[in-house]
DNA sequence: TTGTAGGCGTTATCAA
DNA sequence: TTGATAACGCCTACAA
């Protein structure tokens, strides 16, 4: 076993009592004994036992996220992006990162968070991929739990979020199709319960109408965010008789499945069909060809969030309650091809 | 607070002891019992605190990464495949994985180590970017932690590692290079003290020396594993007076770089340059032109890794020790570009 | 089958 | 400025 304090107090002829106080630093241990302390501490190779301590100080310094997919996939890059920002800035503020994964809606995930908050493994918890109506917001928040999340459920609680509005954002991506002449339009989305699906489709939407542009149900298909779910609405889109000639898609990975369709069947993106994505996931503006897309800061986003947390977590007040981030529309070959 | 294990007692008018060992699913509980118990600890929203049963328990199933870098980037893909595979397989062993970054050899990491090893916020470790005599491995090693590595230390030490002939495979690199002609080839690498170093540059060598082609230090830049330290060393080797045919690349991020410096520069890849890295990392045989590399199973090796690692904590035996992994030679358009 | 009590290693209260 | 001592919440001999 490790060495305790106990053992450097006897070692010592002091109590752990003044250990402890010279170790975390008080004022009122005379600066001889102090050094003499740290001294000792350091050369016994003491280190306060984290479980120890934590069941005292009722804190782990330890914030958790638990990502929402239904097969794990760290790998995904919007995962990967937003996980560096939260694990950076949490190391920034003192705080290590705890990351699991379970499928929205599953026993895992409940058990999981029953775990980590309500057996106080994390001090807070960081939330994603929110639903309209999201069982975690409601349980956090009832239980008092500092949380905070990208996007806000329509939960009527008070808690920190950082927002990109979807709706205005996808309507500018239809805009901008509408401007390069489409009329034909399709909308790959995502499963209705999300948030990012309504805002993004009633943007695609608003888009549409104010272009006096007929909404049309054939061409809206629901995909799973990931690239294999876009491959095979935009697979089926452009198999019907009168295929669109731009097809948008509620995130990037959808449409990196769809570039990957299209080019398989024989378009060639860019001339003879635009795609749009949603995210601005980094690297991805290397995709054959290049992705028009909406692009959020996702790492910026995932400090800030951490950021707010940790204000959270140690009571202190926040200037911004709910931060609004402004993505910037990025137009690349897939809609503008050479 | 959360409801303890205390509260429930008194409210069935029964021990902790009980309590805790119906909970626990011991036999020497009368059924009846068990089942009011369970019955009402769910009911009252009991879950044991993680703290207290740590301390008891000695041990805090968590298994700990520290991702190895200068400065933290967790999205670079490597590490965010490799992470993936980590948390995918350590919720499979009912482990949760706690992340954090630290620059190689840095009083940061020194300190990391500390807080979660002999702090015992952790019950194992894994390690990667290991050196050819590595403090990490010397330290928990000494103090008989249970860790495993991916690539080994010289350090004379027993403990579970996956391995790749990365010699031998980078061997079969140049042997490809030559095969298509090419007599010039250079090498970007890392730094000395990295085991990957020292086995893909013997590697190189050993390609050179196999096909009777002088070894010119002028051909030879060391990176940083990251793309800017490709495209940096890429540019330089480019122009010199007689550039190289052919760079190989330390690794795929180092690669990518140099994709970019040759583009940059006039030069198209596949045709008038060769360029091979060395991972095999998802996503990479999207790059412009495809990168040709050494593919080795990022995702199954941390999954391996920790299952080794799970085994070694709970002390059961492992039939091996020394894994060693097979990767693939991928020959794609960045060597014999259309 | 159930209960009592001690201790895991800290921090914090209070007294000396 | 320092020291006894009581929690924190749980598990587990050992006793009943």
């Amino acid at each position: 076993m490790s060495v305790t304090i106990r053992e450097v107090a006897k070692k010592l002829n002091l109590s752990i009592t003044t250990v402890s106080r010279a170790l975390d630093g008080y004022d009122d241990v005379a600066e001889e004994t102090r050094q003499l302390i740290i001294l000792t501490a350091h050369e016994m190779g003491y280190v306060p036992n984290q479980a120890a301590r934590q069941l005292r100080r009722q804190r782990s310094d330890v914030i958790g996220y638990i990502l929402p997919a239904e097969t794990p996939r760290f790998s995904d890059p919007f995962f990967a992006e937003f996980t560096a920002g939260l694990g950076d800035e949490a190391s920034a503020h003192g705080f290590d990162l705890l990351v699991s994964t379970a499928p929205p809606g599953s026993q895992v995930e409940q058990q999981a968070y029953e775990r980590w908050v309500h057996a106080r493994k994390v001090d807070g918890m960081v939330l994603n991929r929110i639903h309209l109506r999201d069982w975690r917001v409601q349980y956090l928040a009832q239980a008092q739990f500092p949380f905070v999340t990208l996007e806000r459920s329509l939960d009527p609680y008070e808690y920190p979020s950082v927002e990109v509005n979807g709706r205005y954002w996808f309507k500018m991506l239809v805009d901008h199709l509408v401007s390069l002449g489409h009329q034909r339009i399709a909308y790959i989305g995502a499963a209705p319960e999300l948030k990012i699906q309504t805002d993004r489709f009633d943007g695609y939407r608003d888009g549409l109408q104010g272009h006096g542009l007929a909404f049309d149900t054939g061409l809206v298909i629901e995909g799973d965010l990931t690239s294999e779910g876009g491959y095979r609405a935009a697979e089926r889109l452009l198999s019907i008789p009168d295929p669109p000639t731009a097809i948008a898609c509620v995130d990037d990975m959808t449409a990196i499945g769809a570039l990957h369709a299209a080019r398989e069947m024989g378009w060639t993106v860019g001339l003879d069909l635009a795609v749009v994505g949603f995210d601005g996931i980094e690297g991805f503006e290397h995709t054959q060809p290049p992705l028009t897309t909406i692009n959020q800061p996702v790492y910026q986003i995932a400090r800030r969030l951490v950021q707010m947390l940790a204000a959270r977590i140690s009571g202190e007040p926040l200037e911004e309650i709910r931060v609004q981030i402004e993505p910037l529309l990025e137009i690349r070959q897939s809609t503008v091809g050479t």
